[in-house]
RNA sequence: GGUCCCGUAGCUCAGUGGAUAGAGCAACAGCCUUCUAAGCUGUGGGUCGAAGGUUCGAAUCUUUCCGGGAUCACCA
């Protein structure tokens, strides 16, 4: 099916050439939705073609306007207003449009084939020494909604997660729990993993400090204090110990992340998320390293006196990268390289796709050079989501001051939001614990899932602990609302056995009918949009834009109760409908719909 | 200092070459004997950070400046 936009720009390209004997270039030919102030539903803007027509804005208008009105049945009037070709096009194009998607039950969604491309999108990729916080969240959201995106334009999508749980962090934490433990564990305190050992790596920092400022009471300068400090050599040997694979280092290690990556588990299925593939940078720093040493054999590197193995990048204007320190340990950069490789020998990928904060713009860059210069032929398939930072009303978030935001806190807040909001409003009476249990969830996450999504990926965002997240207005529970809204009334449809799947037969809409059925038309163009983009952003705010529409169509229309039983069966079906389309939108986002609200 | 990102209503955000710049929140005023009021309607609120340039047309492109942030590690 070819789209209405698509047409008209093919038939103005025809009418400049029969009326102009001009070849019109068509990127000149800018269709666009007619604002609200004018009637009609498409705007050709005849500026950019006068230099075809030689006539003045008004009279190239009426010369195309009357070509297209003659040469496309879907084209019922239109009018000129300045530069402005207004189009507006036949009841019947919008009802045979809304007939036609009226049984399908994956309208706008692309299935997989077996040419799908084959794409591999990498999140949430946290540490192991403290829990997930709100700048995990919008990572895994952001991840999570373009799997889904990429997924309904056809594509062969595979989530991973990368997990970094190895380093010097990681055996900071491992060192304050067997200093200060006494054997405790998750289980024995009642403490979820994460959340466990998150707290000794806080304890490290702590005494960390203490033993600097100690250190420096002595008259030691800072620098050398906070080398000098107990804890840390004894931390770094620790990780000389890791890597040397010293068994007893190894135990507690494995021990302690197992802790973590079940809170974390908690904390993934309480978001609606799932991954493909788990990778680990314990498995891929090795791989990194060997490559790095290939490389080094074939000249393709330099090293320094001190044996150092670096890139020199400064013919693409930046730096040298080293890639092995001159102890001959792995740097971040190296583990990625790693990473990289194995991920393509796993997936064999068109794309690969790294979800990670915008303060990583400079080293994904660098991968890729990297990447192309150790002469890897895939190396342009991988490219950088980056995102920014969410922060708080006085700044960015700071885990040494105590203000970051936890994840497992944040959804509990926005659950116990969600059950007070509905408990108040008194509309879940009659339903079981677990259903209310289940709406309260649904409604939280929507809340949230709504508020991180909505914003563009790449500007920073605010988030303000003090005012919860809002329930009214353009948030997720008032599309979900809208949806439930729609799902209750074809529920009583069908409990009355009102008949309205049949063909739709409709004379004359009102600009609130004909304005949803725009909005349902232009679902896929936003799907596109969202994943060309790369912007779940998209899809939030269209979202919001057909709830809102819907709600206005619903206040002032009788649907179960209309007139006549023909305006009921079309208002029944524009229901079904922009239903679907919210359902689709919002399952893109990661959001679901409550049985009640 | 170099590079990159951002700056739109009191607050949080849409709009990235087209018509008189939009929402929500907050404030104020209305609408439930009518299919769910987590809804709907209305009022007030803007030199789109500043100045120049390109264009028939600029919040949008460009230059300079101002403000905020990120990055330029043998941290990840």
């Amino acid at each position: 099916m070819i789209r209405i936009e698509e047409k008209i720009i093919q038939e103005t390209i025809v009418a400049i050439s029969k009326l102009y004997q001009a070849e019109a270039d068509a990127k000149k030919i800018q269709i666009q939705k007619t604002i609200k102030e004018y009637d009609g539903d498409y705007t050709l803007v005849v500026f950019p073609l006068l230099a075809y027509s030689r006539k003045n804005p008004q009279l190239t208008a009426e010369d195309l306007g009357n070509y297209l009105l003659n040469s496309m049945i879907e084209i019922a009037e239109f009018q000129v207003v300045k530069g402005f070709l207004n189009l507006k096009l036949s009841q019947a194009f919008w009802i045979d449009f809304l007939d036609e998607i009226r049984q399908t039950e994956t309208y706008g969604i692309e299935g997989v084939t077996e040419n799908s491309p084959q794409v591999v999108i990498e999140y949430a990729s946290p540490n192991t020494n403290k829990p997930l916080h709100l700048g995990h969240i919008r990572n895994i959201l952001l991840g999570s909604s373009m799997a889904n995106i990429f997924k309904a334009k056809g594509k062969k999508v595979f989530s991973v997660n990368l997990i970094n749980d190895r380093g010097i962090h990681i055996c900071k934490s491992m060192l304050a729990w067997q200093e200060l433990a006494d054997g405790a564990t998750p289980e024995s305190v009642g403490k979820k993993g994460d959340h466990f050992v998150g707290e000794y790596y806080v304890a490290f920092d702590k005494e960390y400090k203490k033993q600097i400022a100690e250190l420096m009471a002595t008259g030691m300068p800072e620098e050398q204090a906070k080398e000098e400090a107990d804890w840390l050599k004894k931390a770094r040997g620790m990780l000389k110990r890791w890597e040397r694979e010293h068994k007893k280092t190894r135990d507690l290690w494995k021990d302690m992340n197992t802790w973590v990556y079940a809170g974390f588990e908690e904390t993934f299925a309480k978001l609606g998320v799932h991954f493909d593939k788990t990778y680990y940078e314990s498995d891929t720093y090795l791989i990194g390293k060997e490559v790095v040493l290939k490389s080094l054999k074939l000249g393709e590197l330099s090293t320094k006196p001190d044996g150092t193995v670096f890139l020199d990048l400064t013919e693409y204007g930046m730096d040298e990268k080293v890639l092995l320190r001159s102890d001959g340990t792995t740097v971040y950069m190296t583990q990625d390289i790693g990473s990289a490789i194995l991920r393509y020998d796993d997936f064999n990928f068109d794309e690969s796709i790294y979800v990670v904060g915008n303060e990583q713009d400079y080293h994904f860059k660098v991968l890729r050079i990297i990447l192309d210069r150790l002469e890897f032929a895939w190396s342009n398939r991988i490219s950088h989501l980056s995102y920014g930072m969410v922060e708080l009303p006085e700044g960015k978030m700071k885990s040494r001051e105590g203000t970051v935001v936890d994840a497992d806190d944040l959804l509990l807040e926005m659950y116990t939001t969600a059950k007070n909001t509905a408990e108040q409003l008194g509309k879940l009476d009659g339903l079981t614990d677990a259903e209310k249990h289940d709406i309260y969830m649904k409604i939280a996450l929507g809340a949230l899932k709504y508020f991180i999504l909505k914003v563009d990926a790449k500007k920073n965002m605010v988030f303000n602990p003090k005012e919860s997240i809002d329930f009214n207005g353009n948030t997720g529970p008032f599309i979900q609302y809208t949806a439930v809204r729609i799902n209750s009334l074809l529920t009583k449809a069908n409990a009355d056995n009102v008949p309205y799947r049949h063909r739709i037969h409709r004379n004359s809409m009102d600009s609130k009918e004909l304005e949803l059925i725009k909005l349902i038309y232009d679902f896929p163009i936003l799907l596109q949009e969202a994943d060309e983009k790369r912007s779940p952003s998209v899809l939030a705010n269209f979202a919001y834009d057909l709830a809102k529409e819907y709600n206005q169509f619903y206040h002032n229309h009788k649907i179960l109760n209309a007139e006549d039983e023909e305006t009921r069966s079309f208002r029944l079906v524009l229901s079904e409908k922009t239903g679907f389309v919210l359902r689709a939108t919002l399952g893109l986002l990661g959001i679901e719909i409550p049985i009640r609200m």
